[in-house]
RNA sequence: GGCCCGAUCGUCUAGAGGCCUAGGACACGGGCCUUUCACGCCCGCGACACGGGUUCGACUCCCGUUCGGGUCACCA
């Protein structure tokens, strides 16, 4: 067999973190098993818009690397995308437009009796549940006392200006037994289940109902999903089965859960989740490199909890992916960092777990610079680049980014080694990219340094001695060397002509290594920086 | 409230009756390395929700309690 899963986001216009989860246990059970994933949309109750609504979705899902066999085309604003054209053999893969599917079904159900047309008015339903509900009657389901078995109570209710759902009837007695992959044996009596309705008076269908004709339709073998969808089984069930499909094999996925507690995962509740440290800590360095590139912060449009926020910080899918394929699942007592490779040729849904997992975004970010500290130099360059432009390092638009700026990038990562956790991070070293006469002062740095009159002095004395080299660059040998023999000479502490040279050169009391930041300023430019540091200190 | 599901360090988890005085990771605390910061390394802190069974033996199996969650729509 085949297997075959899917992923049916509704076009909500973000992709949430749980969502992501959800998806990617699809898409890795299908690799895994060298099957296919599929990507259908649930719009079944979608106004206008939806093209607008699903792009960041399906760009979301294309940037963590979760692609489709069969599916939607691919959002030209995708890289490498290219609106690459998709499609298959079960086209078209949006709900709306596969209605004539859904009535058949339906009318074969209306045929064989598993369903029928009820005229009861919402109110009437709810007030029989109601009566229900105050009597304490431990089951309670709809009388059908508005049922139009007949096709002349039919004629009679319409009469009165009534309009028909239609309904499942569902049996009266018995327990259904579902088989889930990842929960086990779950059982329902079926006497507690409602005569859902399917098909709306206004003629459109329910979920449910277009959720089982697709999924035979697109002959999926395993329905893998969140949790919440454990108790809508039932329903589904007994619809394929009137139907006469196969029924799919189940796996029902713990969901994701907030941090710090079981409850579903919400991306209306942030300000709530700020108020933890992790938390706040990661949606602070998240709004430092947004503002530097000039972006708006707000909750709702920033959100750590939509895979979007991540992007656009400049996070490794990878990571991402990482991350979250760890969240309710596991290979092993030891194995935490995988590859997408090794995901795929480990996944199985016997090892997924059966409690709520909640979201860790100080665990998240631990991956993050774990992934970005293994990158290779050349693809941090290609990564950080577009940041370095947006936050106006290179002063120049992205399409004029020269070999020479290509190269200053290279070297400003290299030299912060691990100190760049997320492509955005090069936000920070605005220093290598100004004039001398540009280049901002930390305040609380200078402080320090104007208190250590002794320090200035060594820079003075330094200036002269950089001056003499013969070359106009400056490896982190030379440098380191020159700095000793200097020191050496002076009798004087390493720590302080180090830290006065760096608040010259830099700006900043702290940074990476400060020969490494020579190196990249070069002779002259170093000099610059220092003289005009002594300019302003002794003006005072 | 009915039904369904779940329960191991703060968090993610390993654990399919003896391998467990419960292992790993993140976080946290301390130390080492060091020109600052970061990385790295070492050490530490820290959990089987509770109560009954079953068994020679229970984190593991069964029952109950408690707690947490999901679901009960003409939403998906």
């Amino acid at each position: 067999m085949t297997v075959r899963t899917r992923f049916a986001p509704s076009p909500t216009g973000y992709l949430h973190i749980g969502g992501v989860r959800t998806a990617l246990f699809n898409w890795l059970f299908a690799r895994s098993q060298g099957g296919q994933f599929i990507l259908r949309i649930d719009d079944t109750d979608q106004q206008r818009n939806v093209e607008e609504a699903l792009a960041p979705i399906l760009h979301g899902l294309l940037w963590l690397g979760i692609d489709w066999d069969e599916g939607p085309d691919q959002p030209p604003s995708v890289k490498h995308s290219e609106g690459r054209k998709v499609g298959g053999p079960h086209m078209p893969y949006y709900q709306s437009q596969r209605t004539a599917k859904y009535q058949a079904a339906v009318d074969r159900l209306l045929e064989i009796g598993a369903a029928y047309r009820d005229y009861a008015r919402s109110e009437e339903v709810q007030a029989e549940r109601e009566a229900a509900e105050k009597a304490k009657l431990p089951i309670w389901r709809y009388s059908r006392a508005w049922a139009g078995d007949t096709a002349e109570k039919c004629r009679q209710l319409e009469a009165e200006g009534r309009t028909a759902v239609v309904r499942l009837k569902m049996p009266d007695s018995g327990v259904l037994v579902i088989d889930d992959l990842v929960r086990g044996q779950v059982e329902f009596d079926w006497a507690r289940e409602q005569d859902h309705v399917i098909q709306r008076a206004d003629g459109s269908f329910i979920y449910h109902l277009a959720n089982v004709v697709d999924d035979e339709e697109f002959q999926i073998s395993h329905v893998i999903r969140a949790e919440e969808h454990l108790s809508n089984t039932p329903r589904q069930i007994f619809m394929l089965e009137a139907l006469g499909y196969k029924r799919p094999q189940y796996a029902h996925l713990p969901f994701v859960a907030e941090p710090g507690s079981h409850t579903k995962l919400s991306k209306r509740k942030l300000a709530k989740y700020l108020k933890q440290k992790d938390f706040a800590n990661l949606v602070n360095h998240a709004n430092h490199i947004a503002e530097a590139l000039g972006m708006a912060t707000t909750l709702d449009a920033f959100n750590p909890v939509v895979t979007d926020f991540y992007e656009q910080v400049g996070y490794l899918p990878e990571a991402l992916v990482n991350y979250l394929c760890l969240l309710g699942w596991s290979l092993d007592d030891h194995t935490d960092h995988l590859t997408i490779d090794q995901m795929i040729r480990h996944f199985t849904l016997e090892r997924v777990n059966k409690s709520a997992a909640s979201f860790d975004p100080g665990k998240l970010f631990a991956f993050e610079e774990r992934h970005m500290r293994e990158l290779p130099i050349d693809r941090k360059v290609e990564l950080a680049l577009p940041f370095a432009v947006r936050a106006g390092l290179l002063k120049k638009p992205f399409s004029e980014v020269s070999a020479a700026d290509r190269r200053r990038v290279g070297q400003v990562l290299a030299a912060a080694g691990d100190r760049i956790r997320t492509a955005g991070d090069i936000v920070d070293y605005t220093d290598f990219f100004v004039t001398a006469a540009e280049l901002p002062y930390d305040e609380k740095a200078l402080e320090k340094v104007k208190k250590k009159a002794d320090a200035i002095l060594l820079l003075a004395k330094f200036a002269p001695m950089l001056e003499s080299l013969d070359s106009e660059e400056l490896t982190a040998a030379i440098t380191d060397a020159l700095v000793h023999q200097f020191v050496e000479a002076e009798q004087c502490k390493i720590g302080d002509l180090i830290l006065a040279l760096r608040f010259a050169l830099t700006g900043k009391g702290v940074g990476f290594g400060l020969f490494e930041a020579m190196e990249i300023l070069g002779k002259t430019e170093s000099i610059v920086r220092i003289e005009r540091l002594l300019k302003a200190v002794s003006a005072e």
